[in-house]
DNA sequence: GATGAATGAGACTTCATTCAT
DNA sequence: GATGAATGAAGTCTCATTCAT
């Protein structure tokens, strides 16, 4: 079997055990099992199972920043409400297209490991970073009202994680699985919603730009 | 040593632990040791590691909905603004002093076990209730204007939750740790004002009543 | 509550609890919880677990020599056959209610370990004693025929055991529990017709004197 | 080392300590201890210690039973009683020569487990077929006398188990160890004469034609 | 490169017994 | 005499990893 195939296979077995089981309620049998791979090459490929935790948790996390990265290149022509929408909708769809691993990575980023740590140190800063420069363009050109920027971005931060890390609450109470394509369509509107009601400086007007 | 004094060495160490190093992550032994206790009374007082664990949650839901439950008992002579702070303060202030548990039972929550699921079903059902009463109060009385309800809980739910479930990450960027007193101060201040633009018919008046 | 009541209570809940599932396989703290009694009153009063088997053991084989006993001493005015007879169904009816002592005896006999060493030295040659009398009557006075004397010993004791040591296999086979009154009626008519068919010298002869 | 090798080693460690001890009696640091194997194996082999004892009990008795098979299956061209003969004859041989797992699993049988109703269910009742058969074959040839066939198998099935379940009590009375091979010349003549004794019509001549 | 038998550590739990009350 | 909390040893099993093939 191709080696990267086998890779694939092992994380994506891997991926979905955890987010079920946890990392340390799985064991490697279960994931050589599950991916149809021999328990050994688990060692092999990705160096013990705490390797593969690593590589899990820093393929999601690269492609998390990538994603803002992207988005916030293109913004220079964009208003930056459309740029903190584009950031937001990218974001919303990479994790509902890989809610298994975004579940459990956000589950695992609130333990207190060094592992946690240092993805932290490494990509939350840069996830700051990127919302911190759109805002900030907003309100250098005028188009937000000055306002509690840290608080926002953890009010932000929290809605765009939480339909992915507790799918099951969302769901009892919004009866709309995150994982279901809809869902983002109306979640999205809504976060947009509230965006717009705290930082737009002239909503009428800007409704009107954008319907027009 | 007196029985009830155990249990509550046990239970202390416990949360202390899993919230640390996550629930399968954990031994009993370790857990024993840092209680300073013979590792068979785990198994002797809490039915073994998982009876344990469900004690845990099921002492934190449980005092988790009697503080809404409370709140709600007493918001018959408030408006339903100031119940809704109430409830909120309330479950901050509860949530920052068992901030460990807090964090632990989060994160546990995002599992999909059978636990999990009864602790939806029970708790979780219940706590949306109080919260839907207060505000169709609002709602009745004119006091708050229509909106969308559920995707309102649900972020509300998240600013409940965020600071005490990644502590690490607000603190990281608010630079104010939710475990500080004076942290409850600023962050209700902001869930309120962000309660207040969403909800409030007359904000200007209600801000004098308050004042006054 | 009274002393021997207690330990009649130990006693009937470790023979329960034996005969179902071993000595080895049952704990102190299932039978004290059978008997509704203290854990530790099983070591206070029969010196612990080990002590609690010696005293099931001996109290058992005690009374079953005695029933030979009794019975050979009560031979003198009897024949040799009816001499048997009477210890054969004294036996089957103290097994029989006795069921679950004798059926947990049986087994621990079956073990290689230094009580039942004990137990064969002490009682079961005392038992092979009794037999062999009565047997060793009957020859002499010409009652019966001589034969293999061993070898019908080890028969007549496989058949006074097989029924309490397996009574599922007898009831399969037999279609009748060997708990049940009715069983012993026809089984000792069975065991009587082998050993007259075996040893009487004129059994027609025999049979009248019986009936007459 | 081969597997094969080290479930073998496994097993006969297993039988000789389970014999001694009993199987709750018994550990499994023991049992891999006495075969010079690491203790995990045991489980790896065998799916925990519980599935060693039922492979060695369905290893027993799939061997019993084919036994009785084979030679059922050649006794077409064969008289009933020597058919009989045949079969008790190859039963004792085996169980000398298993005599360890035999006395092992004779006392597990009478334990009312699971297992052991399963076990029953399956192999005893194969066992009484055999034997019926073979009988019903003496009665239809008229080669045999009508009597009663359910307690005769009890009685046999007894001769054929007590030398094994046991061998203490039979040795002290016997004077002649199980385990020896000449038990079973003078065992097995025991058991044809009482057979003979209990079934032929013309013992005389079947006398001859055996001879001739 | 791939296998799977084997390892040894460590997991959780249960055990019989003791001892202060 | 009776209790039950506490103990420490020992039980079985699972784990991640290694290594000879």
């Amino acid at each position: 079997m191709n080696e990267q195939v086998t890779k694939q296979m092992i994380s994506q077995a891997a991926v979905s055990l955890f987010n079920t089981k946890g990392f340390s309620g799985t064991s490697v049998r279960e994931i050589s099992k599950k991916a149809n791979v021999n328990v050994s090459l688990i060692s092999y490929y990705f160096n013990g199972k705490q390797g593969l935790l690593e590589h899990l948790m820093e393929s999601f996390f690269e492609a998390y920043v990538r994603i803002l990265e992207n988005a916030y290149e293109l913004s220079e022509t964009l208003s930056a409400r459309k740029s903190i929408q584009n950031m937001m909708l990218d974001l919303l769809y990479f994790q509902q297209e890989n809610s298994r691993l975004a579940r459990f990575v956000h589950r695992e980023t609130t333990i207190d490991s060094t592992l946690t740590r240092e993805i932290m140190a490494i990509y939350l800063r840069r996830e700051k970073f990127y919302w911190q420069k759109v805002f900030e363009k907003g309100f250098h050109t005028g188009e937000f009202k000055k306002s509690d920027l840290d608080l926002t971005i953890i009010q932000l931060k929290g809605m765009l994680t939480m339909p992915f890390s507790n799918p099951q609450y969302v769901e009892e109470i919004f009866h709309l699985s995150p994982s279901e394509p809809y869902f983002i369509k109306k979640y999205s509107m809504y976060v947009i919603r509230w965006l717009d009601e705290r930082f737009l400086i002239n909503r009428e007007q800007e409704r009107k730009v954008e319907v027009g």
